[in-house]
RNA sequence: GGAGACGUGGUGUAGCUGGUCUAACAUAUGUGCCUGUCACGCACAAGAUCGCGGGUUCGAAUCCCGUCGUCUCCGCCA
């Protein structure tokens, strides 16, 4: 097929007044048709965005006869001359809208069936479900939003490197076939042909070979990285995802935080051209616990955990009582304004603490007006202004004074409610760090607007693992102690520390990394605190420690979720929305149908047999 | 592994305390009319047996069980 009319000279977004009286040769999709009988009004679309095609069957009969045939995603090449609109139809919806263009031709490309995705979204188009837009991801992906999703990304990857590089660093291409290792997620395997009953992994990140390139003296090393990790997803994370991997040599916590800073910096002033406030905040994992239940607090409000266990260490209340005295705390958020809560919405909280491990969650609602003498309220005195009444099921077992003791500590106004959890510290903050945010988005205190970055610092070398019975690394094993916390690996492995660090946005996990181990002797004592024996130290990672044993300069590094971080600049709910092809929460693609079965060929090649779902 | 929500014309929803549901609305689609619209308008038409399987019932989109799929959360994610 020859085209008369092809032969594309602008993009339709980037007509404006001064292109007036050009001739111009467009090429796209037929995003909208308006049909007045006479005159027909084609919003023509390519990547640039739309213009007006006006097609009048007095001026030129033959463009308008293929006019008429056009329908909504039709692919067109039109040429024609830029005029003026006339003052009164100017668009200015439309960056194009004070122009339209006259085809003198028109060509149908190719057809298109009915799309059952709305490319052309308007307010009275439906939102599509998402089973469908996966499934029909060209079509998708088609939507104006989704392309300025995918080209910010474009734009931040390509703002990445270009400061990277500009600050010395090299970017290398590590493995994808590469070693299975123990620790860490579950592994995305793939069987050797070559070697069969051996199978690679697919990395969960580079670290070992970043580390390995420190070694190999490349002194600022980094990678925009797919890794995988065969885990359960959710709205924010994908079994294969990207990483913005960086290590560095000769470094300190302080280098690496100061240099990334900069970074996050520049691509929010590059590309979405917003000015972040410095320096970003920081704070203690033991901080952020204590005043926000989470490792990852989001800053957007307020609404602190307060802890009240030594305040209630003598009450009345069993429940407070017993937790206090058993090691446990009890902790409570203030929720303003929520006093108003029925019974009902109360009952859904607890429900909602209930998933977190919680027994119960007790509350006290500080009325707005004072009215004496009811059933189940007692008054509060002692705190400033009109003293309200509170309304509790747990008032009874506190005196006048306690009560008022409690507002105080609370910081409870009128018409506030105080919802409290007793327990074990890791369910108090799991709890009541998962209300506060719950909380926080019904009663609408989270500014949309905010961008909250906060590095989070000291995070515990290891964590008990229930499951396994055993110390696992919280961040991974090749992290370093600090100093302090060498004499304890053996005695007290609870209480070292990590130089690990955590950069939070917005309550949202952007990317983590620490300071690494560069010493023989110091890697083999913390595996040894994670119950890896010598030799299995040596056949697991005998690599790293010889390598360990020829030189290796001190170094630590980070990696940056960039679909998070793309999620968070774009606006989106979830990182689908900026993944091309993302999988659906069971790990599947309803575009391609993977994973599918494979022939019996293929199987035996490999020595393997499929059970199927029996196991 | 666990919990919850959802599944109805091409698309998105309503209906779901069982029977005039012979399934409604919006949008999309088709046809006709319309020379200045830009979420064009008006009129008419076509289009779903209600994810799938089983059960209860005289009767099931509606109730029950199972199953599949999608989404959200807990566990998990060094």
């Amino acid at each position: 097929m020859t085209s008369e009319v092809f032969g594309r000279t602008t993009g339709c977004g980037e007509l404006r007044a001064k292109d007036v009286g050009h001739e111009v040769s467009l090429a796209g999709w037929v995003h909208r048709r308006r049909d007045h009988g006479g005159l027909i009004f084609i919003d023509l679309r390519d990547r640039s965005g739309l213009v007006q095609l006006v097609f009048n069957p007095a001026k030129n009969p033959e463009a308008h006869r293929v006019a008429d045939g056009l329908r909504s995603e039709f692919v067109v090449a039109a040429r024609g001359l830029v005029v003026a609109r006339d003052p009164a139809m100017v668009n200015p919806k439309l960056p194009t809208g004070e122009v339209e263009v006259m085809p003198s031709a028109v060509e149908v490309l190719n057809e298109s069936l009915t799309p059952p995705i709305y490319v052309a979204e308007a307010t009275d188009t439906p939102a599509v479900d998402e089973t469908t837009r996966l499934r029909y991801r060209y079509l998708d992906l088609r939507r104006p939003r989704m392309q300025r999703n995918l080209i910010l990304r474009h734009q931040v990857t390509m703002a990445v490197r270009n400061f990277l590089d500009g600050h010395g660093f090299v970017e290398i291409e590590t493995p994808m076939l590469t070693r299975s290792t123990p620790e860490g997620a579950r592994d995305y395997l793939v069987p050797s042909r070559v070697s069969p009953g051996r199978f690679y992994a697919l990395p969960q990140s580079p670290q070992l070979f970043k580390q390995m390139l420190m070694v190999s003296g490349f002194e600022r090393y980094f990678q925009i990285v797919r890794c995988f990790r065969d885990e359960d997803l959710r709205a924010d994370r994908q079994p294969e995802f990207t990483q913005i991997d960086v290590e560095m040599s000769f470094v300190k916590q302080e280098d690496v935080l100061r240099l990334m800073e900069d970074l996050v910096a520049e691509l929010y002033a590059k590309v979405l051209e917003k000015k972040l406030p410095r320096p970003f905040p920081r704070m203690t994992w033991r901080q952020a616990m204590a005043d926000y239940g989470s490792d990852k607090p989001d800053l957007r409000f307020g609404m602190k955990l307060i802890d009240l266990t030594e305040a209630v260490r003598e009450s009345g209340f069993r429940v407070f009582a017993e937790a206090a005295a058993g090691g446990g705390q009890v902790k409570a958020v203030v929720a303003p304004g929520a006093a108003s809560f029925s019974r009902k919405d109360i009952d859904g909280l607890t429900e909602f603490v209930k998933t977190y491990g919680a027994k119960g969650l007790a509350w006290m609602a500080f009325e707005a007006a004072p009215a004496a003498g009811q059933g189940a309220t007692a008054p509060a005195t002692g705190g400033p202004g009109a003293a309200p009444e509170v309304r509790s099921p747990i008032a009874k077992f506190f005196s006048p004074e306690a009560l008022a003791d409690l507002r105080i500590r609370l910081g409870a106004g009128p018409g506030d409610l105080a919802l409290f959890v007793a327990d074990k510290p890791a369910v108090v903050a799991a709890a009541l760090g998962a209300l506060r945010l719950e909380l926080g988005r019904r009663l609408n205190l989270i500014d949309r607007e905010a961008d909250r970055f906060l590095w989070v610092t000291d995070f515990p070398m290891f964590e008990y693992s229930q499951e396994e019975d055993r110390w696992v690394a919280m961040h991974h094993p090749f992290t370093s102690v600090r100093d302090e916390g060498l004499p304890l690996l053996k005695t007290d492995p609870g209480a070292v520390r990590a130089v690990a660090y955590d950069l939070v946005q917005n309550g949202i996990e952007l990317g983590g990394g620490s300071i690494r181990i560069h010493r023989r002797d110091v890697q083999e004592r913390v595996f040894d605190a994670l119950g890896l024996s010598p030799e299995e130290a040596r056949e697991k990672f005998g690599f790293l420690l010889e390598a360990f044993e020829y030189g290796t300069p001190p170094h630590g590094g980070i990696a940056f979720g960039l679909d998070r971080m793309i999620m968070l600049m774009a606006g989106a709910e979830t990182i689908r929305d900026v993944i091309a092809f993302p999988k659906t929460t069971s790990a599947s693609d309803l575009l391609t149908g993977a994973p599918s079965e494979v022939s019996g060929r293929q199987l035996s090649e490999l020595g393997l047999a499929a059970k199927g779902d029996q196991g």
